[in-house]
DNA sequence: CAATCAGGTCACAAGGTCAG
DNA sequence: CTGACCTTGTGACCTGATTG
């Protein structure tokens, strides 16, 4: 059943408290109502101001109807399903109120999550497209240039990006956010990355930008590469879609133990995060994934996995990267 | 709920009647617009001329840009908390008009009231400051001397100053004025100096004029003072903000009473003002403190307080202190 | 019956309008 | 630029039809 961890059905447009199956779906009085006066009145909703990217969550689902209108059909809205069965509710008798204040602040997060992702992510693909036209090299220490001067600087320039968009973050003491960007760059090449590495022969190839690295000569990071080849297929196949991959490297980057020598104020203050993005990336995994609802233990998991990779391979690359390149 | 006496809602950021519940606070349409506008054009207003510390009144919310997008933000604004549809609950069928003449009378009493306690207090302080470098005294005598010749002529100064720009005040007789301006000796030391006074081993220090009296042998002075350890206490956990502060300092002068024995015209006068103070603080505490709504009773009894101290310490005091020094 | 949902209702808010 | 007024929705409740 598609509830939330009070036990209510949430909205699969918006995320809000449902109020009963419409239309084909679970979803809330409000995206009921719009998606009845859309059909009727036969609205096409045109125009996107965000190249129709816009999360649909309860507080920003009036900013764009075009992806309000968009999200019903994609979770299955449809004016023709009506004739459909109807769903007998599990639980009826406690009527209790949902914590909005809980909900409001969670769709504040993944927001701002989600817009700083966005944000990164751009100037990442900007430096990709930088060197797309660079020729391949396959050299060792041609490709070991490319590695330490440009690619890990690019992801080193996204962690910091992405973590000062974060009010939360810009709160840490400067030592404490330091250590966050610098411990989670193994972690998000693993996490941006993974629909760009490819292995063909032996030899991992970038295929954005177009260098590639023999896996038996590349030193750590061809190691590290090769090892990953299964990690990758793993986190493709579960198939995130962009916001829960923003609140996936968030919870990445914001892990309160990597802070255990640092002042305990920091500590307990990425603690409190890493439970909202939980609960965050929970709602939202169960909102866009109905089907299968085991998908939260394969995102752990990948977390696992990932911190595990990093354990063993970080010490090894910090040595070889030289520090001062660290913004 | 957040009404006026005649069960109105009122805007949060400038006192006006409030059209609804606009960008999460309930505030009018002159407010809801500028808001609006503001965020939509991305406005900074970086300058303001008094120091961003403008009362926003109905009718000075337009003198400054930057204050008044200050307090929208500080009363909780939000371009992003947007509720829309029905609200859950409320219910408020009585829709009569507000008397704009009345609103418009009471921004002119606020203003002038706050504007003479900024004038009034900026000089007390001056003599404040002055005294700030003199040795602690002791001595019962020497202490008596300050209290007589320094510190309550400093408070009389005050007291008058702040009266007489008042227009109602320069209005009464000049009989009624003194009257008025000696009574409130006591009240303004209680309550301006009520975060200045510490008690520490049954000696009172004035922690900015640097003189101490001890409880036992500093005469009526230090009588009063052990008596209002705990009014002060009492007084500060209520919180009033400089506005509020001034209108309570005005209802403490202007008291009708007090001038039994003069012009009725100067009594009636009087009651008025007292009815216009006590509406205008009403309503200041409303738009302040929406949180604690039972906060007007707390400060009704900070002037009955004040009042029954008067009566118990005012002949006594004034036969110590020399009559001469008033002004 | 009670439970459920399509569709209606209408108080209410966002954002536009335009004289002042 | 301001704010009273207006238009265009929005969504918490209602209503009545349908189902077991
Ligand atoms: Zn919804
Ligand atoms: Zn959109
Ligand atoms: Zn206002
Ligand atoms: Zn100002």
């Amino acid at each position: 059943m598609l509830t939330d961890s009070l036990g209510y059905h949430i909205c699969r447009v918006c995320g809000d408290k449902a109020s009963g199956f419409h239309y084909g779906v679970f979803c809330c009085e409000g995206c009921k109502g719009f998606f009845f006066r859309s059909v009727r009145a036969n609205k096409r909703y045109q125009y996107c101001k965000r190249s129709e990217q816009c999360l649909v969550l309860r507080s920003s689902r009036n900013g764009c109807k075009f992806c309000r209108m968009q999200r019903c059909l994609e979770v299955g809205m449809s004016y023709e399903s009506v004739k459909m069965g109807r769903c007998r509710k599990t639980d009826l008798s406690t009527r209790k109120q949902m914590l909005t204040q809980v909900a409001d602040a969670q769709d504040e997060l993944i927001l701002s999550v989600y817009s700083a992702y966005m944000k990164a992510t751009e100037q990442l693909n900007q430096s990709n497209s930088n060197d797309t036209h660079s020729v391949k090299v396959i050299e060792a220490e041609a490709v070991e240039h490319t590695l330490y001067n440009d690619y890990l600087p690019s992801i080193v320039r996204f962690v910091a990006l992405f973590a000062r968009e974060q009010p939360i973050f810009r709160k840490l003491s400067t030592d404490s956010q330091k250590i966050l960007v610098k411990s989670a760059i193994i972690e998000m090449v693993l996490l941006l990355d993974a629909p760009n590495f490819d292995l063909q022969d032996n030899v991992i190839i970038h295929k954005r930008r177009g260098f590639s690295v023999k896996t038996s000569c590349a030193g750590v990071f061809g190691k590290l590469l090769a090892d990953c080849h299964m990690f990758f297929q793993r986190l493709l196949s579960i198939g995130l879609i962009p916001v829960e991959l923003s609140l996936l490297i968030a919870l990445s980057i914001f892990s309160s133990d990597r802070l255990s020598g640092q002042a305990s104020q920091d500590q307990l203050c990425m603690n409190e995060t890493e439970d909202c993005l939980l609960m965050a990336l929970k709602c939202q995994l169960l909102m866009n994934h109905g089907r299968h609802i085991n998908i939260l233990p394969s995102v752990i998991e990948v977390l696992c996995v990932i911190r595990g990779l990093t354990t063993v391979y970080y010490d090894e690359l910090m040595s070889c990267h030289v520090a001062g390149q660290l913004s």
